[in-house]
DNA sequence: CCGAACATGTAACCTGTTACATGATTAC
DNA sequence: GTAATCATGTAACAGGTTACATGTTCGG
């Protein structure tokens, strides 16, 4: 197994979905990842069509015959689509990864700036950070169990940045 | 201000790392981007070069002239370069946006792993954890104080996996 | 002198973005 | 009927990736 190059993010994301929802479309899949909240990827078409075409030509989804005279085909993941997905899923090396945080990115350089503009700006990020998370509570419930997880790492992720912001800073 | 496109992050980033070094050359850059901790980027000259371009154009980055008969040119920030890099840094919302966590988008996925392989992939995962912290905490003394603040908050954020590990599975 | 590190760039490729084109189905 | 939504795709573009081409400087 894994002889072919590895999945990327958004390939591995789009067979997460399609795996985890009984008869998804194409269509379901980019609308999940647009209404999704943890927004890496923008769910447009000209991402989410041509990854499934990929997909599909490496064997690791099935698309079925059209339903009726409309054109949508059901996709599912084959046997290698659901080995493929879990050689992904438990690729621990890349979970580990740091990705890329807009967060870190800028954080250092709050430092650097005047005591008075220093305030202002961590008082920005704060609320927003608050902001952010009363989104992520409230909307928490219109997702699954799996987006579930994403959702409570998000949480606790914001909730830490909002923590090292008063342990960093203080004064 | 802010009347242009906005800045991507390595594009921001690139500019944090001229700005705060003095007299860098593009190959300086390339090679901090490279023996960066937070690898989000390969510090590729494909990369690098194209943005220093790009930023140079739009008045932000100044090329000294070459100082000797070598093509070296020591870069440097206009007031331009330097506003564009305080809009791009205080942008409050970007800065609270979640970016793309590979172990965000996999950790619902262990949840549905059956019992024996669950173990096995959260052990895996912590021991890959473990190990990440650890090269972050030894090499952590090879970086000025800009980059300490993203190496710190790597750091928590490793942490905060490890902890959420341990009371997300908690059976 | 020679190899390592410094230094600048380009080319082919991949995969994301937005915007567009096209058409079927459903609710009113 | 018609507007919204479902559904599938393509085109132009942007900005990364690796790999390559080219030449300089410095330590031994």
């Amino acid at each position: 197994m894994a002889k072919g190059d590895d999945l990327t993010e958004l390939e591995g994301a789009v067979l997460t979905e399609i795996h985890h929802h009984g008869n998804h479309t194409a269509f379901a899949v980019a609308r999940a990842f647009q209404r999704s909240m943890s927004a890496e990827w923008s769910g447009s078409a000209g991402a989410i069509y041509p990854a499934i075409t990929r997909l599909t030509k490496r064997g690791l989804i099935m698309r079925s015959e059209a339903r009726t005279g409309r054109k949508t085909r059901d996709l599912s993941l084959s046997q290698a689509g659901i080995d493929a997905l879990a050689v992904w899923s438990c690729d621990a090396e890349r979970a580990v990864g740091l990705g890329l945080d807009p967060f870190r990115l800028r954080a250092g350089l709050w430092r650097r700036l005047p005591a008075v503009r220093r305030d202002a700006q961590l008082e920005a990020v704060r609320t927003a950070l608050r902001a952010r998370l009363a989104e992520l509570e409230v909307r928490a419930g219109e997702f699954d169990d799996l987006e579930q997880t994403a959702i409570q790492l998000a949480i606790s992720l914001e909730r830490l940045r909002l923590r090292w912001l008063d342990e960093a800073f203080a004064s």
